[in-house]
DNA sequence: ACGGACAGTTTTTTT
DNA sequence: AACTGTCCGT
């Protein structure tokens, strides 16, 4: 299951030159090279046969860019151009790594697994681990994720007392996260871009965690590739042996490519020239992570002797729907521009891509639910998709779903690496191996209660800092035995039986040690509640998980750090839910797209930020709609719940910017207002709907819209720290008051209070009224 | 040391 | 709504 395995070095170690090639055929066979071609199409053979030189190919979406990286390899690998380990494949996700690992064993059979095959992360990782003593560090280093990164920069900015709610530790990450990208350790760090950040003394603050980090021995993910960039930079002979191993370079989804992976390929490449970058301007959607389109606009400016191939027959969608996806990616500016054409091996008969309106989000989640159960006749649930834009939108769909009775899975969005009681545990098992880890540590250290407080680990921390060491380390000499001290050297002489218990016993059996011998799994055990019982079946799930995939304790723990393990799709037959972000690289023959709501797709930040940060949210948009084979539903509401408000919604502006000759337009709004009987709303464009609606009711005053039919009335009781005010309810210290003018609410006697209101629950009655008033 | 009450904040996408 | 941080009584 592992992607590459990170022991496996005797493909490195042992000179190229006397390396005898492992299961490769040597005598080249005609008839091999015809079957691994003769499905390519023009465009495809010249991709994977233009062997020499740096290549690019510009592929659009669904023109068979995993198949040309796939048959490429097994090409170079079968013509005897390179031996398996000297060909390196670089993706962005475990997905797209994973599933061209599988896709070359079929073609080639287990010398597919020599292949330097993985994210970028992980390949930078195994080169890190070899030479992690050259920036500092012993090989035996910890990965931090965002969460451990977030505590970590919370703690440094609370130990030079900055206002951590006015300068956040996330605006911090993101600044350092940013400076990382761009190639830039704390020592080479440009005032200039120092100065233009957006946090004050961001250079100093990176230069602090950096430090911070080293002596944790822990590096985050940006690390990986700025540090093993860093190694191979800075030590000339041992790039020439890496430059030297790889005679081919494969990168895939180059146009969501960092400066700081830019300059990692191209110091790679170095030896041979052979890189081969295939991408799509208009998929790309990393910007936020760095990603620098510019990288895929000015390829043959680096690589002047470069070739490049279009990729543009499309052998995936319906000319509707790869219609509908370009007319929408015309309005943006600076793209290299493609024309996407439906293969004529492949010419589908399609329907219009369906644009429907709801009245809330529940609405359309049923609607979406309803419509997955009446489709899935002759299909599998898992052709089907729902593509939301944000990670909370996945919980109504989840409810509606499993109310119809629907198989789904959430890809992405709640982890089960990221749960709190699987956190404490890694945390556990990170002590374990690694007791530098003081983050780890302070995780666990009172978890369960063990009767060591703050301020008794105020002063450890005191003490460990002026003697040099971790927290761990500094147990034993500190000059007290007392209460909480006294629980200290209890519960670090069990990490220390466990360290001695990994040396003889297999590590499964240590997992479960910890998990038991430390009271963690008995703390939730003697817990009652309904959500502790989902936590001790996880931690049973845990130790299954261990005991079932892996050996070692390392392995683990970078197996966390870096896959997740929602990355891949689910086997059973089921619907999946993702984020767009998280549907790039994937095809389904029927695809929801949930959500089209100014402020939510697009989202607000972006409209905030300007024409740029727009013209990536379209892309999203494009890849979206590229992801559907035969059919497509874009659906938005007039109003949606977010943060526990109650707001009004405006379909997005990019239903308008898609030719409206690919789409069909219906109403399923089924309000119980008297807005339905007017008879001069045209149903057939539900976003104008649903921005008239609210333009006309919007300010409105309290009953107007209402037919007296269709007004209900309610009592409710006001809670503890609530009361009626002149403008609305005071919660606490805060007012809110009625919006929209849906409701009047008008106490009644005490803390009764009658409302009345429109055709909505109990559980809804309240929030519609309120606002929060500054 | 610990838990309850209260106040205030949150507000995208991922390796 | 769900979460964090702080204050205060036990």
């Amino acid at each position: 299951m592992d992607i590459f395995d990170l022991t496996d070095d005797e493909s490195f170690d042992v000179p190229f030159e006397a390396k005898e090639q492992k299961g490769v055929r040597n005598v080249y066979k005609e008839d091999q090279e015809n079957a691994l071609l003769k499905s390519l199409n023009k465009e495809q053979l010249e991709a994977v046969q233009t062997t020499e030189g740096a290549l690019l190919v510009l592929a659009g979406a669904g023109t068979g860019k995993t198949r040309v990286l796939t048959t490429r390899i097994a090409y170079l690998i079968q013509k005897n151009l390179c031996r398996p380990y000297e060909c390196m494949a670089v993706t962005f996700t475990n997905k797209a790594a994973s599933e061209m690992k599988e896709r070359l064993f079929n073609m080639i059979g287990p010398v597919a697994g020599d292949v330097w095959l993985g994210t970028f992360h992980k390949i930078g990782l195994k080169i890190l681990r070899r030479h992690a003593q050259e920036v500092g560090l012993s090989s035996d280093f910890n990965i931090f994720n965002q969460d451990d990164s977030f505590r970590l920069l919370k703690l440094i900015l609370k130990e030079y007392d900055v206002d951590v709610k006015k300068y956040s530790p996330k605006s911090l990450a993101e600044v350092i996260d940013s400076f990382k990208n761009k190639g830039f350790l704390p020592e080479s760090l440009p005032k200039s871009l120092e100065a233009g950040a957006s946090f004050p003394k961001s250079g100093f603050f990176y230069r602090e965690y950096q430090e911070r980090l080293r002596t944790l021995n822990a590096v985050d993910f940006s690390d990986l590739l700025l540090l093993s960039f860093e190694v191979l930079k800075n030590n000339p002979e041992l790039a020439l042996k890496y430059q030297h191993q790889f005679r081919y370079i494969l990168v895939d989804e180059y146009q969501d490519t960092n400066i700081i992976q830019y300059l990692w390929l191209k110091l790679l490449a170095k030896g041979y020239g052979n890189l081969c970058c295939v991408g799509d301007d208009d998929q790309s959607i990393y910007s936020w992570r760095g990603a620098e389109v510019e990288n895929i606009l000015r390829f043959s400016e680096d690589y002047p002797k470069a070739k490049t191939i279009r990729l543009e027959s499309n052998y995936r969608s319906t000319a509707e729907i790869l219609g509908a996806a370009s007319s929408l990616i015309a309005h943006n500016k600076g793209r290299l521009g493609k024309t996407l054409r439906v293969a004529p091996t492949h010419l589908l008969e399609g329907k219009q891509v369906e644009v429907k309106g709801f009245w809330d989000s529940k609405k359309e989640a049923y609607f979406v639910a309803e419509d997955v159960s009446y489709n899935r006749k002759g299909r599998r649930l898992s052709d089907l998709a729902v593509l939301v834009r944000a990670n909370f939108q996945t919980r109504e769909f989840e409810e509606a779903f499993s109310k119809e009775g629907i198989a789904y899975k959430v890809i992405g969005g709640f982890r089960f690496y990221e749960r709190e009681e699987i956190k404490d545990m890694i945390a556990y098992l990170r002590v374990v191996a690694q007791p530098k880890d003081d983050m780890a540590f302070e995780r666990i250290v009172n978890k369960p209660k063990r009767g060591i407080g703050a301020a008794s680990l105020d002063k450890l921390r005191e003490f460990a800092a002026s003697s040099h060491q971790s927290l761990f380390e500094s147990i034993d000499a500190y000059p007290s035995n007392k209460g909480a001290f006294a629980h200290l050297r209890e519960i670090k002489a069990l990490f220390v039986k466990w360290q001695e218990d990994l040396e003889v016993l297999p590590f499964f059996e240590v997992a479960k040690e910890v998990l038991y011998e430390s009271g963690y799994m008995k703390m939730w055990k003697d817990e009652a509640s309904f959500e502790a019982k989902g936590k001790v079946e996880n931690l049973g799930e845990l130790l299954s998980v261990i005991s079932a995939d892996f050996e070692t304790i390392t392995a683990f723990l970078e197996h966390v750090s870096l896959v997740m393990d929602t990355d891949e799709l689910s086997k059973d037959d089921c619907v999946n839910i993702m984020t767009l972000h998280g549907a790039k690289g994937l095809e389904f023959s029927k695809v929801y797209l949930p959500g089209w709501e100014e402020g939510i797709f697009p989202h607000q930040k972006s409209l905030d930020e300007g024409e740029k940060a727009l013209e990536e949210e379209r892309r999203l948009a494009y890849v979206g709609l590229t992801r559907a084979k035969e059919e497509a539903v874009i659906s938005f509401v007039a109003n949606r719940q977010v943060y526990g408000q109650w707001q009004a919604s405006i379909a997005s502006r990019f239903l308008s910017e898609i030719d409206s000759k690919y789409l069909k337009t219906s109403s399923q709004m089924g309000m119980q207002s008297s807005f339905e009987n007017k008879e001069d709303e045209n149903f057939d464009e539900p976003y104008q709907n649903a921005s008239n609606f609210f333009r006309n009711r919007g300010a409105a005053s309290p009953q107007k819209g209402f037919s007296n039919s269709s007004l209900s009335r309610s009592t409710t009781s006001l809670k503890k720290n609530e009361a009626v005010t002149e403008n609305g309810i005071k919660r606490g210290s805060q007012v809110y008051h009625e919006i929209f003018g849906y409701g009047v609410a008008v106490q009644v006697d005490g803390n009764k209070v009658e409302v009345y209101f429109e055709g909505l629950g109990r559980k809804k009655l309240m929030s519609p009224f309120l606002e929060k008033v500054k």
